[in-house]
DNA sequence: TAATCTGGTTTTAAAATGCAACCTAATTCG
DNA sequence: CGAATTAGGTTGCATTTTAAAACCAGATTA
């Protein structure tokens, strides 16, 4: 049978998994932090079929998560580019990136070594933080009332 | 043909997914963050099929992103719990939970009020941060040389 | 003791994936 | 200039996954 879709799921999280929740879509993301920006170079850094990239992007694209410009004299090259959508999905990239290294490192000690261009140095592990910068752990939160059902 | 795994990827991006990173393993993971443990409320909850659910939380299980405890008398009453690891994925479920509600919010205004439990007071919006806690855009990162094809 | 609950496994279909082949327009190479 | 290559796809086909429903066995409850 066909996949469930979450599109009118309440929950938002759901939703998000519609949008960029599938093997490649998230992958296309990271690359596209990265730089890549074009349907070859996707294609070649991914390992990844060309009907499914194309699929993969047509979507992202109708999802507002990438854009495509028209970048040859003729109209025929393409670039796609990050939203501003796509782009604020830049905590969620890197705290799966680093929930990666930390709990499946890669003895090639490829760690994230990603640093703040204006000190050059590294960022700090994203967290979900207090009003004052603390961070909080799943312990430490609560959710005010919701009748439990709400985020199916 | 199957769907390509990318275990030994050198992007911890790709392995990550690999774990957690079809459609239903965050849902399972986020309810199992609001507190669900036994087979039937999951079931129940996010209207998943048997046997989808008891793939996944294998898979979970195997990954040490869940454990499975038993809790019967008689040996017949499990549990699904997060382990450490799977606790670690927080900062990941609320970017993704807060990117969908800031970008394909629903009218019902479900936006996640998560509070501190020990101030009441909301969490904050899941950023990338500077080593002195300003957060920081992908314009604002750069990775330190990086041949460029090291993360596909 | 009968009915129900829990936690599955087993069919069976529709759908998604991946590969290879093909295709057209543009660009580069000799 | 002509030929080869590149970019950006589309199409067909075999293989997997998925989802739904049926079934099932051991506890538990009525």
């Amino acid at each position: 049978m066909a996949r469930k879709r979450f599109d009118d799921s309440n929950c938002s999280v759901a939703r998000a998994l519609n949008e960029v929740g599938d093997w490649w879509s998230l992958l296309i993301i990271l690359h596209a932090m990265y730089g890549t920006r074009r349907f070859v170079d996707f294609e070649r850094q991914l390992g990844i079929a060309k009907n499914i990239l194309g699929d993969r992007l047509t979507r992202l694209v109708d999802n507002r998560v990438l854009r495509k410009v028209d970048v040859g004299e003729h109209g025929s090259r393409f670039e796609y580019r990050l939203t501003e959508k796509g782009q604020d999905l830049f905590p969620v990239v890197i705290a799966l990136r680093q929930w990666g290294d930390k709990w499946n490192p890669v003895s090639d000690e490829s760690q994230l070594d990603l640093r703040d261009r204006a000190t050059g140095r590294a960022v700090q592990p994203v967290t979900v933080q207090d009003a004052d910068g603390n961070p909080l752990t799943i312990r430490d939160v609560f959710v005010p009332d919701e009748p439990g059902t709400k985020t199916a």
